[in-house]
DNA sequence: CTGTTAGCGCGTTCAG
DNA sequence: CTGAACGCGCTAACAG
C-alpha cells in the first residue's frame, strides 16, 4: 500500500507538504507542487479514506435510507429512478453513497449505527410517513438530511425535495372532470404515507372546485403491492355504482386496476378511465399506454443529493425546499364521456 | 461523541479491556464484562468505524458496482430486486453497502478510488460483459469480488452467481416449439453482454435439438431501452416472413414487442406468441399477463452477498459458483398454433 | 513556503 | 486476566 509517507519520500518533502498540495488550501511553491504531483502520479497514490475521516471527523459519505420490507414485491421503478438521480449528482463529488434498506423494525438501530459509527455525514430519506420516526430522530440529533417527499408537519424546519403532490393529484382529477367524469375513484397507497395524504387532498380539492361531492366509498387504500392493489381495485369496480374514472397513486396500482377491469370485462378507456403517477418505461410500452403524471423522479433524487451536499459543505442558515415539476402524459386510458 | 475512553472511564477499566470485551476474542472476567457492557449501554457507545478500519485495515463495507449510463431509461425492475436481495443478506452482517453506479467512461477511476482509498473490502458486480474491464481489473489486483452473471471466460477463476441462462433460454424456446412454433425470433440485449450471448446460445441449441434451422434475420439486438427495443421489435414483425413467436431477453423488450404488435394489428398470443425473462410485478398485472421466465433475481443478489461476505471472512481456497433456479411462469402471451 | 510534532479512536503487542 | 504503550495514515498547529 502506498501512503502519504511514500509520496513524501519520493518527492523529497515532508508528509504535511504532500497533504497541503492535495488539499490546495496552502501556498506551495510551483516546483514542490510539481514534484509532489509527479510522485503521486508515479505511485498511483490515493489517500486512505479512514485515516482522513478519522482526523477530519467526516465520512465523505451520504446515506440513502429507505425503511421497507425487503421480501415484499417492489413497487414500480421509483427506486431505480431516484437512485439514478442521486448517483448522477454524487458521482461529481468526493462523496460515496451508503445504501441502507431495512425493515421498519430495524430502522432505529440502523440509523443509530450509521451515525454513531460515523459512516455517513448525512442522509437522503426516500419516504415520508405520518409521524415519521427517521425524521424525528434525525431532527432531534440535528443530523443533516434531506427528505424526498414532504414532511407531514414542520414543513419549514426540514430540508426537502418533492413534487407538488396536491397540485399533481388536483391536475389529474381535474383532467378527468374535464373529460366529463363525475364519479371518480381514488386508489391510494398506505394511509400513513404523506404522499397518499397529499394526493388524496389534491383529489378532494379538485372535486370540491367542481362542486362534486366526495364519496367515501370511492376512496380506497392499498399496500402498494400487487396483491392488495388488485383486491382493492376489484372491490372498487364492483361497487353498485362504480366510478367511471379512477386516480391511481402509482403505476403498479394503475396496472392492477387495469387488470381488474379486464377480469370484469370492463374496457379501459371506455367503461373506466385510468390515470396513474410516476411515469415509467412501462407506461409508454403498455397497451393501452397509461395516461400518467410524469413526476420526474430522477430529478427528485438529483436535487435532493445536491441539496444535501451543499448543506454538508456549508450548512444553510435556513431550511430549504424544492418543488420538482410534474406534467400529464396523455396515454390511451382516459376518455371523455 | 462517546469514545472507547469514555466507556473505560465509566466502567473503571482501561480502553484495551473495553476493546477486548467488544471483540470477544479474549478472556475477560464476567464481572468486568458486565461493567463494560453496562457502560456501553448507558452511554450508547458505538465504535468509530474509521478508527477501527484504520487499524484493522478493513472497511467493513462492500461495494455494489454497476457501470451504466445514468440518464438512460432504466431496464425493468432487475436493479430493485437484486439490490433488495443484497441488502437482505448484508443487513444481518456488520458490513455496509457502498453503491456505485457510474458511466462506463468513469469505470476505471471509480473502481480505483474505492479500492485504494480502502472504502470497500470487496465488490458485487451487477453486469458481466464480454471482455469485462471491471472483472479484469479486479482479478488482476486479486481484489475480492463476486459477479452476478457468468464471466465470458475463465469461468473457474471467478466467484459468480447466475441463472443457467443457456438452459433458461433453451426452456423458453422449447416451450414455444412444443406449442408448434417453428419460426421463432430472438430479441436480445446488448451484444457485448454475456447474458445476451448465453440466452442466444440456449435459443440456438433448442432450435438445433428440434432440427429447426437458425435464421439470422430472426435474431436482433436491442439497447435494453424502450426506444431501441420498440424499433427492433417492429423491424422483426415487419419481416416478409415474420416469426410466429419471439423469445425476448427482458420484460421491457417483451413489452416493446407487444406494443409493436398492437401497432401492426397483430394479436399477441394469437398472431404472435411472446415469452420474456425476469418476472416482475408487471408480468402479473399486464394484460395479457406475460408468459415469462422467473429468474429469482432477489436470490441472485442474496446469494452473491453471502458468497462475498464468506469470502471476506475466510478466503476460499478455490473459486465458487452458484446457479439460481429459474422456472416458466405461464401467462397469456403464448399459444399453440 | 515548509518541516516537526501531536493526536484523531481504536486494536494489538508486551508486560505484569 | 488486565493496563500501558505503540502505531494505523492523515491533517492541523506551531515553528521557523
Amino acid at each position: 500500500m502506498v501512503t502519504i509517507k511514500d509520496i513524501a519520500r519520493e518527492a523529497g518533502v515532508s508528509p504535511s507538504t504532500v497533504s497541503r498540495v492535495l488539499s490546495g488550501k496552502a501556498k506551495i511553491s510551483p516546483e514542490t507542487t510539481r514534484r509532489v504531483m509527479e510522485a503521486i502520479e508515479k505511485l498511483g497514490y490515493i489517500p486512505n479514506a479512514s485515516a482522513k475521516s478519522l482526523v477530519m471527523k467526516k465520512a465523505y459519505s451520504v446515506g440513502i435510507f429507505m425503511p421497507r420490507k425487503l421480501e415484499q414485491a417492489l413497487t414500480s421503478t421509483f427506486f431505480d429512478q431516484v437512485v439514478s438521480g442521486i448517483c448522477s449528482y454524487i458521482n461529481n463529488t468526493e462523496y460515496e453513497i451508503v445504501l441502507s434498506i431495512v425493515p421498519p423494525e430495524k430502522e432505529k438501530e440502523s440509523l443509530e449505527r450509521l451515525i454513531k459509527s460515523k459512516k455517513v455525514d448525512g442522509f437522503i430519506l426516500l419516504t415520508s410517513r405520518i409521524n415519521d420516526y427517521a425524521i424525528k430522530y434525525l431532527r432531534n440529533l440535528k443530523f443533516p438530511f434531506v427528505l424526498i417527499g414532504s414532511p407531514d408537519k414542520d414543513k419549514d424546519y426540514v430540508n426537502w425535495v418533492d413534487n407538488d403532490n396536491k397540485k399533481a393529484a388536483f391536475d389529474a382529477t381535474e383532467y378527468l372532470i374535464r373529460l366529463g367524469h363525475i364519479q371518480i375513484g381514488f386508489l391510494g397507497g398506505m394511509e400513513n404515507l404523506v404522499l397518499t395524504q397529499d394526493r388524496l387532498s389534491g383529489y378532494k380539492s379538485a372535486l370540491s372546485k367542481y362542486k362534486i361531492p366526495v364519496e367515501n366509498q370511492y376512496i380506497m387504500f392499498t399496500e402498494f403491492d400487487e396483491q392488495s392493489s388488485y383486491e382493492k381495485a376489484k372491490q372498487m369496480l364492483m361497487l353498485p355504482d362504480r366510478p367511471t374514472a379512477v386516480v391511481c397513486i402509482d403505476e403498479v396500482v394503475a396496472y392492477a386496476l387495469i387488470r381488474a377491469c379486464r377480469e370484469l370485462d370492463l374496457k379501459v378507456g371506455y367503461d373506466v378511465s385510468v390515470i396513474g403517477f410516476n411515469e415509467s418505461i412501462f407506461s409508454k410500452l403498455s397497451s393501452p399506454r397509461l395516461t400518467t403524471i410524469n413526476t420526474n423522479v430522477f430529478y427528485l433524487g438529483y436535487y435532493a443529493a445536491e441539496m444535501l451536499i451543499k448543506e454538508l459543505e456549508e450548512p444553510y442558515k435556513t431550511y430549504k425546499r424544492l418543488i420538482v415539476q410534474h406534467s400529464i402524459v396523455e396515454g390511451e386510458t382516459c376518455r371523455a364521456i
